[in-house]
DNA sequence: GAGTTTGAAACT
DNA sequence: CAGTTTCAAACTC
Protein backbone atom coordinates (compact mmCIF):
# COMPACT_ATOMS: atom_id res chain seq x y z
CA UNK A 1 0.00 0.00 0.00
CA UNK A 2 1.49 3.29 -0.90
CA UNK A 3 1.71 6.02 1.61
CA UNK A 4 0.81 9.26 1.27
CA UNK A 5 3.34 11.83 2.37
CA UNK A 6 1.21 14.13 4.26
CA UNK A 7 2.49 18.37 4.27
CA UNK A 8 3.87 19.16 7.82
CA UNK A 9 2.46 22.76 8.90
CA UNK A 10 3.62 24.68 11.55
CA UNK A 11 0.17 24.38 13.12
CA UNK A 12 0.94 20.37 13.47
CA UNK A 13 3.69 20.80 16.24
CA UNK A 14 2.02 24.28 18.04
CA UNK A 15 0.65 23.74 21.21
CA UNK A 16 -1.24 26.50 21.05
CA UNK A 17 -3.60 25.10 18.34
CA UNK A 18 -6.53 23.86 19.46
CA UNK A 19 -7.27 21.07 16.44
CA UNK A 20 -3.55 19.54 16.79
CA UNK A 21 -2.96 16.36 18.00
CA UNK A 22 0.19 15.58 18.81
CA UNK A 23 2.85 12.37 18.71
CA UNK A 24 3.45 10.64 22.30
CA UNK A 25 6.95 12.11 21.94
CA UNK A 26 5.79 15.22 21.55
CA UNK A 27 3.96 14.89 24.24
CA UNK A 28 6.65 13.62 26.49
CA UNK A 29 8.59 16.30 25.73
CA UNK A 30 6.52 18.94 26.40
CA UNK A 31 6.19 17.63 30.14
CA UNK A 32 7.48 19.76 32.61
CA UNK A 33 10.71 18.44 34.35
CA UNK A 34 10.07 16.32 37.47
CA UNK A 35 11.39 17.90 40.91
CA UNK A 36 15.09 16.67 42.11
CA UNK A 37 12.59 14.60 44.48
CA UNK A 38 10.68 13.13 41.82
CA UNK A 39 13.36 12.61 39.89
CA UNK A 40 15.41 11.21 42.20
CA UNK A 41 12.78 8.53 42.53
CA UNK A 42 12.17 8.18 39.00
CA UNK A 43 16.36 7.14 38.54
CA UNK A 44 15.98 5.15 41.79
CA UNK A 45 12.93 2.53 40.09
CA UNK A 46 14.61 2.23 36.97
CA UNK A 47 18.09 1.42 38.71
CA UNK A 48 15.91 -1.46 40.27
CA UNK A 49 14.28 -2.46 37.47
CA UNK A 50 17.86 -2.81 35.59
CA UNK A 51 18.42 -5.27 38.72
CA UNK A 52 17.39 -8.33 36.86
CA UNK A 53 17.64 -11.72 38.90
CA UNK A 54 19.77 -13.95 38.27
CA UNK A 55 18.72 -16.79 36.92
CA UNK A 56 18.97 -19.48 39.48
CA UNK A 57 18.81 -16.89 42.33
CA UNK A 58 15.99 -17.55 44.70
CA UNK A 59 14.31 -14.46 46.42
CA UNK A 60 14.82 -13.88 49.98
CA UNK A 61 12.32 -13.98 52.99
CA UNK A 62 13.48 -12.50 55.44
CA UNK A 63 11.14 -11.14 58.34
CA UNK A 64 13.38 -9.17 60.79
CA UNK A 65 16.37 -7.83 59.58
CA UNK A 66 14.82 -5.42 57.04
CA UNK A 67 17.20 -7.14 54.33
CA UNK A 68 19.97 -5.32 56.03
CA UNK A 69 22.63 -7.65 57.37
CA UNK A 70 24.40 -10.65 55.75
CA UNK A 71 21.64 -13.13 56.73
CA UNK A 72 19.70 -12.11 53.80
CA UNK A 73 21.17 -13.43 50.56
CA UNK A 74 20.16 -10.26 48.19
CA UNK A 75 21.56 -8.07 50.76
CA UNK A 76 25.12 -10.27 50.99
CA UNK A 77 25.54 -10.26 47.31
CA UNK A 78 25.34 -6.48 46.69
CA UNK A 79 21.57 -6.57 45.01
CA UNK A 80 18.35 -4.85 46.37
CA UNK A 81 15.63 -7.22 46.69
CA UNK A 82 13.78 -7.42 44.35
CA UNK A 83 9.96 -9.79 43.67
CA UNK A 84 11.59 -10.92 47.30
CA UNK A 85 8.96 -12.76 49.87
CA UNK A 86 10.61 -10.47 52.71
CA UNK A 87 9.00 -8.43 55.21
CA UNK A 88 9.70 -4.65 56.16
CA UNK A 89 12.33 -4.79 53.77
CA UNK A 90 15.10 -1.82 53.84
CA UNK A 91 17.16 -3.29 50.76
CA UNK A 92 15.69 -1.27 48.35
CA UNK A 93 16.32 2.36 47.18
CA UNK A 94 13.76 3.98 48.85
CA UNK A 95 16.38 3.51 51.96
CA UNK A 96 19.18 3.77 50.09
CA UNK A 97 20.74 5.76 53.05
CA UNK A 98 19.93 3.40 55.67
CA UNK A 99 21.05 0.66 52.86
CA UNK A 100 24.41 2.43 52.54
CA UNK A 101 25.24 2.45 56.52
CA UNK A 102 24.43 -1.21 56.86
CA UNK A 103 26.61 -1.93 54.06
CA UNK A 104 29.66 0.36 56.14
CA UNK A 105 29.21 -1.47 58.46
CA UNK A 106 29.33 -4.89 57.91
CA UNK A 107 32.21 -4.48 55.49
CA UNK A 108 34.04 -2.70 58.30
CA UNK A 109 33.35 -5.80 60.83
CA UNK A 110 33.70 -8.43 57.63
CA UNK A 111 35.88 -6.88 55.31
CA UNK A 112 35.43 -9.88 52.35
CA UNK A 113 31.42 -8.78 52.28
CA UNK A 114 30.33 -7.91 49.00
CA UNK A 115 33.51 -8.93 47.11
CA UNK A 116 32.27 -11.59 44.47
CA UNK A 117 36.28 -11.86 43.39
CA UNK A 118 37.12 -13.37 46.54
CA UNK A 119 34.12 -14.29 48.68
CA UNK A 120 32.89 -17.68 46.74
CA UNK A 121 36.40 -19.13 46.27
CA UNK A 122 37.39 -18.89 50.20
CA UNK A 123 34.54 -19.52 51.79
CA UNK A 124 34.90 -22.27 54.71
CA UNK A 125 32.03 -24.38 56.16
CA UNK A 126 31.76 -25.29 60.33
CA UNK A 127 29.11 -27.80 59.27
CA UNK A 128 28.50 -30.80 62.44
CA UNK A 129 25.56 -32.63 61.41
CA UNK A 130 25.15 -32.92 57.78
CA UNK A 131 28.66 -34.07 56.75
CA UNK A 132 28.63 -31.55 54.25
CA UNK A 133 26.40 -33.75 52.22
CA UNK A 134 23.27 -31.36 52.71
CA UNK A 135 22.14 -27.67 50.94
CA UNK A 136 22.84 -26.33 54.77
CA UNK A 137 26.50 -26.67 53.67
CA UNK A 138 27.63 -23.67 51.81
CA UNK A 139 30.47 -25.86 50.16
CA UNK A 140 28.07 -28.27 48.86
CA UNK A 141 25.64 -25.90 47.96
CA UNK A 142 28.10 -24.28 45.92
CA UNK A 143 28.88 -27.34 44.30
CA UNK A 144 32.31 -27.27 45.50
CA UNK A 145 34.01 -29.95 48.01
CA UNK A 146 35.14 -28.60 51.60
CA UNK A 147 38.81 -27.15 51.42
CA UNK A 148 41.53 -27.85 54.31
CA UNK A 149 40.59 -24.93 55.48
CA UNK A 150 37.07 -25.93 56.33
CA UNK A 151 36.17 -26.82 60.00
CA UNK A 152 33.76 -29.30 59.32
CA UNK A 153 33.13 -32.66 60.89
CA UNK A 154 32.68 -35.83 59.66
CA UNK A 155 32.85 -34.25 56.29
CA UNK A 156 31.95 -36.34 53.51
CA UNK A 157 32.02 -33.43 50.82
CA UNK A 158 35.81 -33.78 49.82
CA UNK A 159 37.92 -34.61 46.87
CA UNK A 160 38.92 -38.19 46.35
C1' DG B 1 1.42 -25.35 55.59
C1' DA B 2 3.44 -26.02 60.22
C1' DG B 3 7.14 -27.49 62.77
C1' DT B 4 12.03 -28.95 63.13
C1' DT B 5 16.88 -28.86 62.02
C1' DT B 6 20.87 -26.67 60.57
C1' DG B 7 24.92 -23.72 60.40
C1' DA B 8 26.11 -18.80 59.12
C1' DA B 9 25.94 -14.39 61.09
C1' DA B 10 25.52 -11.66 64.96
C1' DC B 11 26.17 -10.81 69.50
C1' DT B 12 28.39 -10.98 74.23
C1' DC C 1 38.98 -15.78 70.69
C1' DA C 2 35.07 -18.88 72.38
C1' DG C 3 30.40 -19.50 73.81
C1' DT C 4 25.69 -18.17 72.99
C1' DT C 5 21.81 -16.29 70.52
C1' DT C 6 19.44 -14.96 66.39
C1' DC C 7 18.26 -15.70 61.90
C1' DA C 8 16.58 -17.50 57.44
C1' DA C 9 16.94 -21.42 54.66
C1' DA C 10 16.77 -26.44 54.21
C1' DC C 11 14.42 -30.07 55.43
C1' DT C 12 10.69 -33.20 57.36
C1' DC C 13 6.18 -34.56 58.19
Amino acid sequence: MEQRKEEIKESDFSPLSPNTTLSPLAMFCMRPLPTFGAFSQIINSEMQKKQSPVSGDLPCGCQKTKCLKLYCECFAEGKYCLNCNCKGCHNTADYEEERKDAIDSTKDKHPGAFRKDISSNYKVCRCKKSFCLKKYCECFQAKRPCSNNCKCRGCKNMNL
